[in-house]
DNA sequence: CTCAGTGTTCAGTG
DNA sequence: TCACTGAACACTGA
C-alpha cells in the first residue's frame, strides 16, 4: 500500500544507504513491465560507476540524483518497497519470503551494491510498480503532470480554495485520489482525511463551506505529517484513527470511540467511513 | 476455485 | 471540458 508516507520512508532509506557513495555493482531484473521505457542494460549503464548525490520524491514517485544523467526513478505501484539487508524495519511487501528475511528478497527488480558494501533492493511482487530513467525527474512526465505534494508544498488556504473552485462537481473522495490535485494521496489516506475532517466521501467539492474546506486542508496535512513522522509504521499510528480499524471489511467494525464503520464504493474504490461522524 | 485489493491508465459514457 | 465507470494490468493471499 505505498502511499506518500511509505514512499517517503523509502526515500529516507535510500538516502541513508546511497548518498555520497558510488554504485559499485548493479543487477536489474529481466522484466519489461516494471523496467519501463528503457532496457535493463540502459538502466545498468546509467547507474554503474555513478555517484549518488541526493534523493528526491514527489507524491508516490522517488528518484536517485546522480553525478551524471539520466537518473533512475521509482514508483512502487501497489506493492513495492526499498529493502536493505538489515531492515527488519518496515515491511511493505508481505509474504513468506519477507517473513523469512531472505536476501536478496523475492521479487527483487533492481539490486545496487555500493562502494562501502551497502546494498539497496527495490522489490515489486505484483509488477504494477515502475522503474524509469529521466534526465530531470521533477520536470518531466510523469511528475510534471502531478499536483502539489502535500508534505512539501501544501498550498496556503487561499490557493487551496482556488484549486478547489475548478472542481466543484467532483466528489471529495475522487478529488483526494486525483494525483493531478494532490500527489501521493491513496485510498487509506483519503478515507482517513475525510473521517478526521468529518466529511461524507460522497459530498461534492462545491458543497463545502469555509469551515469544512479548512478542515479538509488541515487534516490532509495532519494525517500525512503524522504518518511520515512515524516512518509509515502502521502499528504506531494513533488508535484514534480510522486506519487501525478499517481492514478486513469486518461486519460490525468500530472505531476506538465505538462508532460503526461502513463500506461504500466511491470513485471506483472501496471506501471505509463512519456515518455517525461524517456528513 | 474465486475474489478483493492495491495504483494507474485508458476507452467509453453522460 | 469535466467527471464518472469499468476494464485492464499482475499477482498474492484469504
Amino acid at each position: 500500500m505505498p502511499e506518500l508516507p511509505e514512499v517517503e520512508y523509502g526515500r529516507k532509506v535510500a538516502h541513508g544507504v546511497a548518498v555520497g557513495r558510488t554504485v559499485a555493482r548493479v543487477w536489474v531484473a529481466d522484466d519489461d513491465i516494471v523496467i519501463h521505457g528503457c532496457t535493463p542494460a540502459e538502466l545498468r549503464e546509467a547507474l554503474a560507476g555513478a555517484v549518488v548525490v541526493g534523493t528526491g520524491r514527489h507524491g508516490k514517485h522517488l528518484w536517485l540524483e546522480l553525478d551524471r544523467r539520466p537518473w533512475p526513478m521509482f514508483h512502487f505501484g501497489m506493492t513495492g518497497a526499498f529493502r536493505t539487508p538489515s531492515d527488519e524495519a518496515i515491511q511493505l511487501e508481505t509474504g513468506p519470503s519477507v517473513a523469512s528475511g531472505a536476501w536478496p528478497p523475492r521479487f527483487a527488480k533492481i539490486h545496487l551494491w555500493f562502494d562501502d558494501g551497502a546494498q539497496l533492493v527495490m522489490t515489486n511482487s505484483r509488477r504494477l510498480g515502475r522503474i524509469r530513467l529521466r534526465g530531470d525527474p521533477s520536470r518531466e512526465a510523469p511528475v510534471s503532470k502531478l499536483g502539489f505534494d502535500p508534505l512539501r508544498t501544501l498550498p496556503r488556504p487561499e490557493q487551496f480554495r482556488k484549486l478547489l473552485a475548478r472542481r466543484g462537481r467532483a466528489k471529495l473522495k475522487g478529488l483526494l485520489l486525483d494525483q493531478s490535485f494532490a500527489a501521493g494521496v491513496g485510498n487509506w489516506i483519503a478515507d482517513e482525511v475525510l473521517y478526521q475532517a468529518g466529511l461524507d466521501p460522497r459530498r461534492t467539492v462545491g458543497s463545502l463551506d469555509d469551515a469544512e474546506l479548512t478542515r479538509l486542508r488541515s487534516r490532509l496535512r495532519g494525517v500525512i505529517k503524522t504518518a511520515v513522522r512515524l516512518d509509515a509504521r502502521k502499528e504506531r499510528f494513533p488508535k484514534s484513527w480510522l486506519f487501525a480499524h478499517r481492514w478486513g471489511r469486518q461486519e460490525g467494525a468500530r472505531t476506538a470511540r465505538g462508532e460503526a464503520i461502513e463500506f461504500l464504493t466511491v470513485a471506483g474504490r472501496t471506501t471505509a467511513w463512519v456515518p455517525a461522524a461524517q456528513s
